[in-house]
DNA sequence: CTCTAATCGAGACGGTACGTCGCGTCTTACG
DNA sequence: CGTAAGACGCGACGTACCGTCTCGATTAGAG
């Protein structure tokens, strides 16, 4: 029996994180994340610049929040993928949340945050090792994931970036062609 | 028979960049590539704080010059891998290379400049893109070397930093497993 | 009935700038005011080095800070001198007032910034040009003021700098003298 | 009976430092001598920057160099005008001398070195103090020097700068109208 | 007329100070 | 009394200028 949601913030304090949040999501549309100013992020969130401390310790810590939940979500519908028996429809959900949430990956993955969220997804990626048992034979342990999940952000990144015409289910497909080598054994 | 190179710089000039690279490689084994300031590169070459700015630009400058020659000689080995017919030799040659050299791709991949290395890499594939006539049939233009480059680049960084008592063949041998879903049709 | 001063500073900005004032003044004893660093006014004002830009633009800025008022405090008392009528009572009055104020005249006046000082004096005097009417006729226009204001300048430098035990009404006498000079048709 | 002037300088020696000298001399008429540099003297002598310092040890030294021997002319001229005799003669020879170099005296006394110039000016007065006798009774010793140099500089000042067109004797006139206040008891 | 030494051109370098920008803390003033 | 506004400490950056140095190239002037 819970109580409450974590400890149910304040209203006040939803809205300015939600506010800091989309800040920093637009502001990596348009140029690479060490270039943004926490001044830019409370300017355009309409706060003042000490209520960012007041939310968050740090630049860093705001694009964790932004990201974490994301990766999260992603990865909730991506990692049955490593399971041989579903990969195809694991794999299709997966480019279709991507394709739905479109404007956000982009900033994420193409955006000037990119190397942070990777790193993220990786150690995410990682910490849930144990939910996939068959880790492939011909690989050093742990070599699989990094490489299984930087192949799927390579893919998503050019999809976004490049190819944006291109659908869901063909992104899927290339992604199965990678993913296939590696269950091979 | 060869002129002289461009203008064949003074030779105090080639020592400070000699020494401000050398700094740089070392502190990039220690700590990542943005936490390291002008000041601490320039102590450990040993020469005036403002000398660096005569000599390069901007740190991005310097870790550009460093690297970028660091992987024209890679590539020069291993481009010839994305022709099929002597795939498995030019891998090993690089692999081989890498190991040769493990000190600085140590620092280079797995320090804390690795993800603007990992771009110049690309950057640099791209450019030699005419360099191997056959792009896979299955994925769009200019996918395969973004993806090859960075399972490339995975693999080699996982290798340093993870498992550095594997024989070079070893990792040739995985890298040319995922090669050859590429080139397959 | 006045409303507030322009803006009612900040007490911190009040304080910051008090104490860049005396540290300068106490400095402007020791040595010329060019070889005067903004790290030893910050160091004895004991407060960051970046704050003296939050507080003025320039070395200048705070010179002129500290010394305009002070050349219009003398000026309130000395300008009456030109009209001959209470020209000795006025000159006492100055005399009086660089006495009590000695410190902070020796420094403005004999220290590394004397030059400085006597351009912004110079120019007050011409700015209220207009407060004395009787021009001297045999000099041309504009002539008097400057002659007048350096002559007193120097007295009073001299005062400070080489005969302090003088006594001001003695000072005032000289100063008398040569104002007679200019006066006279 | 003497070898040599001096130690003959090399003519070029001779030529670099009249280039210098007289680059300094355009620029004091632009711009305050604290401004100026060594750089831009040494570019409008068309010199190398380094030749600068083997002729002077420092920017103050060229000032020297060049104002020191006007100075000295200058004085060599004005001084008898401290006898009462010959006072308006000395004082009108003076006025001719300065009116014939205007150009150069325009840019040590209202150009940027101003206030060196006058320092050295007053040095070189007070050293000759034995030159004239006649002290005034009413200042205290060396009051009259210095004030006596400010007066005639601050009228020169203003003649060169604020009213070319009046006439050297006119200008004599004037300083002979301040001179004959120190010579009266 | 040559030879030698001093001077010059060019520019890298050590170093000091300046002024700027951004982060994170802490205080003030105001609602 | 709590929150905005923003001053402040701090550290890094990049610039400007000074004065030293090295290394050739040039030139003066003595023999």
């Amino acid at each position: 029996m819970q109580l409450n949601p974590p400890i149910a913030l304040d209203r006040r304090v939803r809205k300015s994180r939600q506010a800091l949040c989309t800040a920093l999501l637009y502001l990596l549309l348009e140029k690479p994340f060490e270039q943004i100013t926490l001044q830019e992020i409370t300017d355009r969130a309409d706060l003042a610049y000490t209520t960012f401390f007041r939310n968050y310790s740090d630049k860093d810590a705001l694009l964790k929040d932004l990201a974490q939940t994301q990766i999260e979500r992603l990865l909730d519908l991506a990692l049955p993928l490593f399971s041989a028996k579903d990969s195809s429809t694991s794999t299709l959900s997966m480019c279709n949340y991507v394709q739905e949430h479109r404007q956000i990956w982009t900033a994420l993955l193409t955006g000037g945050a990119a190397a942070n969220v990777r790193e993220m997804f990786v150690r995410q990626v990682e910490s849930r090792a144990d939910q996939w048992p068959a880790q492939p034979t011909w690989l050093p342990a742990s070599f699989g994931s990094v490489i299984l999940s930087n192949i799927t952000l390579d893919v998503l990144a050019l999809w976004l970036n490049k190819a944006p015409a291109t659908a869901p289910n063909e992104i899927a497909a290339m992604l199965a062609k990678f993913f296939k080598v590696i269950d091979d054994s």
